[in-house]
DNA sequence: AAACCGAACAACCGCAAGAGG
DNA sequence: ACCTCTTGCGGTTGTTCGGTT
């Protein structure tokens, strides 16, 4: 037994909308308001349309002060944002651009936005794999001749960060089942954004400016503190991102100091309430890891299919429920519930980390 | 000129949450 | 606590329109 119709399709008009049938809806509630009833509504005006047809209607083509087509850089740049850190909940990110409906911008989204980011991703995706190679030499080289850029003591630990991050000589083309890459990358995102607080007071390179525009999700960050975590985590992407595209050679020059910042790492995850942090052994892995995983999708793939949509919902982490039992951190479907994860010491624990 | 195709937009559908009885 | 009803949301489908062959 299904559940009762919301009304009566059988005396219901479906398909697009008259001006004559606008024109009721808009005079009524202008006049009237809803009355608090769609379901209703419809009958009281002499409409042979479902109540939610019409609210559908009303709030995404009639309601007065609405903006249709036409979406700026700077809206672009805020459902990206948006979308990266919340995922598609798109009455959230619509609340964050006036004049814009959920409806509307899902629309933009599936229609341009994500081929538009798509398309940027290859192209950045071509470039690191580029700029990955350099980068990890220089690193190597820097490595085997400056010791004191391992953290002192914990050289014979085992990685910590490996156990989280995507390690380069684990992944290959043919081996890599996708959901683990999407896992991987959300992992990493998280680690990123717990990362960011290192780099709070560091400014990217002004030669190297990038066009990302981080956007607070209002509503969705509360706390002073979440404000900080969120531009802290900005602050670490964007100098990552210059450094990454920038053909600025000085600018990928300051990678192995940016990353020397992570010695002190582990105590800070203390200050997070975690029990026991694992020992930072060499923090480079996971990066080394990311270009890999960059290079690896690029090189391996002659059809060009494998910059697919994952590439992109991977860096959304409302994907993951369930990593626990596979050795993963929960993961939340914001940012900040990420950020979440890594203080409260017993949600930690309850997940194991795989090794 | 007609057929085809893909992009863009409008609308529908089913589900879940919340309110109220 | 449970049930019913309404609303809101997000995914999906349908329609229109412009470009291409």
């Amino acid at each position: 037994m299904g559940r009762a119709p919301c009304c009566d399709k059988a005396n219901v008009k479906k398909g697009p909308w008259s001006p004559e049938e606008d024109a009721k809806l808009k005079n009524y509630i202008e006049q009237h308001g809803t009355g608090g009833n769609w379901i209703a509504l419809p009958q009281k005006i002499g409409l042979k349309r479902c109540g939610k047809s019409c609210r559908l209607r009303w709030l995404n083509y009639l309601r007065p002060n609405l903006k249709h087509g036409g979406f700026s850089e700077e809206e672009d740049n805020i459902i990206c944002s948006l979308y990266l850190s919340i995922g598609s909940r798109w009455s959230i990110i619509a609340g964050q651009l006036p004049g814009r409906t959920d409806n509307d911008i899902k629309n933009y989204w599936n229609t341009r936005l994500k081929k538009k980011l798509l398309g940027r991703q290859r192209k950045e995706q071509q470039t690191r794999a580029r700029r990955g190679n350099i980068l990890k030499q220089e690193i190597m080289k820097r490595e085997s001749c400056d010791q004191t850029f391992m953290v002192p003591g914990f050289m014979n630990q085992s990685p910590y960060w490996s156990a989280e991050i995507p390690v380069a000589a684990t992944v290959t083309s043919s081996d890599q089942d996708p959901t683990d890459l999407d896992q991987d990358q959300a992992t990493l995102r998280s680690f990123l954004i717990k990362l960011g607080e290192n780099f709070s007071d560091h400014q990217p390179n002004s030669t190297a400016t990038t066009t990302t525009n981080f956007q607070y999700p209002i509503g969705i960050i509360s706390s002073p503190q979440d404000h900080q975590l969120y531009a802290n985590t900005s602050s670490f992407f964007t100098t990552f991102s210059a450094a990454m595209n920038s053909s600025d050679k000085t600018c990928t020059d300051q990678l192995p100091n940016m990353f020397q910042r992570l010695e002190n790492f582990p105590n800070q995850l203390c200050e997070f309430g975690y029990e026991n942090p694992p020992q930072l052994d060499h923090g480079l892995e996971g990066f080394y890891g990311m270009e890999m995983i960059n290079a690896s999708t690029v090189t391996a793939s002659t059809s060009g299919e494998s910059s697919s949509w994952a590439d992109i919902s991977s860096l959304v982490s409302n994907h993951h429920e369930g990593n626990c039992q596979q050795g993963l951190p929960q993961l939340q479907d914001s940012a900040f519930e990420n950020l979440r994860y890594f203080a409260p010491a017993e949600q930690a624990q309850r997940c194991t980390w795989a090794v």
